[in-house]
DNA sequence: CATGAATGAGTTTTCATTCAT
DNA sequence: TATGAATGAAAACTCATTCAT
């Protein structure tokens, strides 16, 4: 690697750069916001030049994008891998919970990056887009299982409200803290989300 | 040039300009960040001058934090005020749950600039300690719940972060528009939470 | 005046800076065009610091713009005060001449930036429709003289572009230090000039 | 990724390159003026990688003044070829003009150019010395038509302001789509100067 | 108390220039 | 030769804060 003697016009492996800030950007918008992360602060935890950010990406905003179309479709991705379409109700339920919990405690600052990020005013109409594309399957799931009298007689919005808040309320006890999250809680509660929601 | 109603010296009510400091700033902070919203736009909205906030307010960050404390506070008045300790458990369960979902209605900005500013860098020890001064009665009463064997046998914390998610997952939806909560809904809600948690 | 030892919040006499500001912008435009001269320079010509050079203007673009139109003004009003216009046709075109000329050698430096900056990109639409309107006069004199034959049948134009032309190029000279514009002189090109396009 | 038609070290013709940037320097130089116009505008107009330019020019100074000795030197060759310095003095002031504006017709964006970088304060010294040397073949031209009392008895720096400004006028006029230049108004508008310098 | 003009450090962004390939 | 990713100083502009009035 030789880290440090590299200079000028030395490109490292492909990509190696945007990788690095879209790296340092993230943790920094995660941990400080949007507005509380500058540029030259990401670029130095990029370990970058702050006029090398612009070569990757247009605008500031531009890359708060890039990161949140990237992780919300990320998420997505592994919400819907293999997922057991043709499994009982209750069964697709339980891996929609598990999986969502399985990535944040996985990939925690990026969970917390796209939680904080959401509907900000920033994200431009493809953010918006996506948000609204990924957010479908769920509802179309708790429709199902409200139409199969499976769930109770409550709008899917908030059914999913309350079950993936809880989830969400979980996953923040545990970044600060004052949780640990350990599966067999996890598995616990996951069953208090499904009677929460169940007819 | 012709002049405002008041002009210097003339005194308004007393506090009246710190008032309208708070305000403009809570009604910024919700919408915009801490970070994302200026002073200049502050004193704009409080009809006040810029330099008027400092007479208040030592910096920035004195005026979040006040404002945190007010609202941190004055939700936890709310959750307090006549609480039926001596009421059987579900009961108290269920007015803990029901006075913050109220009090969450009654004021949507500034419980989602609580909800915003959360465990932000720019909270000072103050804020720190009142929230976490805060937290203590709701934790007793889940201890006592658990205790009694009325709910399962999670960790305090995990009870509470699914039954207050549960219900911050419904505010969010309701706010972004997607849910429009009823009292009926809240109520439905209200039992979901409980029977997510009861043993 | 106590220069110097003034500091925050001390205004002095009101439009002071504004006009520092304009006199300073003026003379690093005309100098070394927009692009060529900085905020910063600017700002320390006018003894300003940087950021207060916009509670005047909004921007850059802004500064040059109200700096265009100001002086345009200017030059159409020493154009038209008292105007001959009920005096012969030789009489006011010699009058046109006279005063364009006289401005220049008055404003040097405002003239050559209204030169510089003369159908520039970064003028807007207002200072396009100042320059549409204050050329229509000298066009109407040219045809007038033109309908009553005692210039040459050339288009409107034509004949302005050679007098005036004619005229910019000796103030030109005149700013590289190759020609002393006497009163002399001046008046012979004046003459000069008349023989160009009279009939 | 797909490449261009020809790449790294497969030479077109020779100097082909440096001629492009030339070309793409001359071009955005006249329109946006040499701080508005960036080097890699140039780059990009040109063809070429940005660093490519830095094989040919030390700098956008260097290049700058390389474009304006070319055209200046060009501008001088077309008045200079075969000049008819034995015939009669009108029909040597004629041709000057004639010439002149022919050129400028020919190469308006070079002629647009050279008169937008007149006295440019990033000009070096070789530029500058070409710029005197140019202008003396002119003024023993009108020096020598005075001593002929063929002309006013100006300085000749006042002639040449005259006949060239105008003719500069009726170029920058026909630059800015306000006057069409036919021959036959040129052939008149060279009447006119003549007429205004003539004894 | 209240003002708001003024400040200057900090922000986002651009750009002339370099140099490993 | 030619490339173009990378640099970092400098540009335009913003904003928390101060202080004479």
């Amino acid at each position: 690697m030789g880290e440090g003697e590299r200079r000028r016009g030395a490109p490292g492996e492909r990509g190696e750069k945007r990788e690095a800030i879209l790296e340092a950007a993230l943790a920094l918008f995660a941990e400080l916001g949007f507005h509380g992360a500058s540029m030259p602060q990401v670029a130095e935890r990029a370990r970058v030049a702050a006029g090398t950010i612009y070569l990757y990406f247009e605008s500031k905003e531009a890359l708060v994008n890039a990161l949140y179309r990237r992780w919300k479709q990320e998420l997505a991705s592994a919400m819907m891998k293999d997922f057991p379409a043709e499994a009982p109700m209750r069964e697709q339920l339980r891996a929609l919970w598990q999986r969502r919990i399985a990535f944040a405690l996985k990939h925690p600052r990026e969970m917390a990056f796209l939680e904080l990020h959401h509907h900000a005013p920033y994200l431009d109409e493809e953010s918006r887009a996506l948000e609204r594309e990924l957010k479908a399957p769920a509802r179309e799931l708790f429709e199902r299982a409200r139409a199969q009298e499976i769930v109770k007689p409550l709008p899917a919005e908030a059914l999913i409200a309350i079950a993936l808040g809880a989830m969400n309320g979980l996953f923040r006890a545990s970044q600060e803290g004052e949780l640990a999250l350990t599966q067999e809680i996890i598995d616990q509660a996951e069953g208090c989300c499904w009677e929460a929601i169940r007819r």
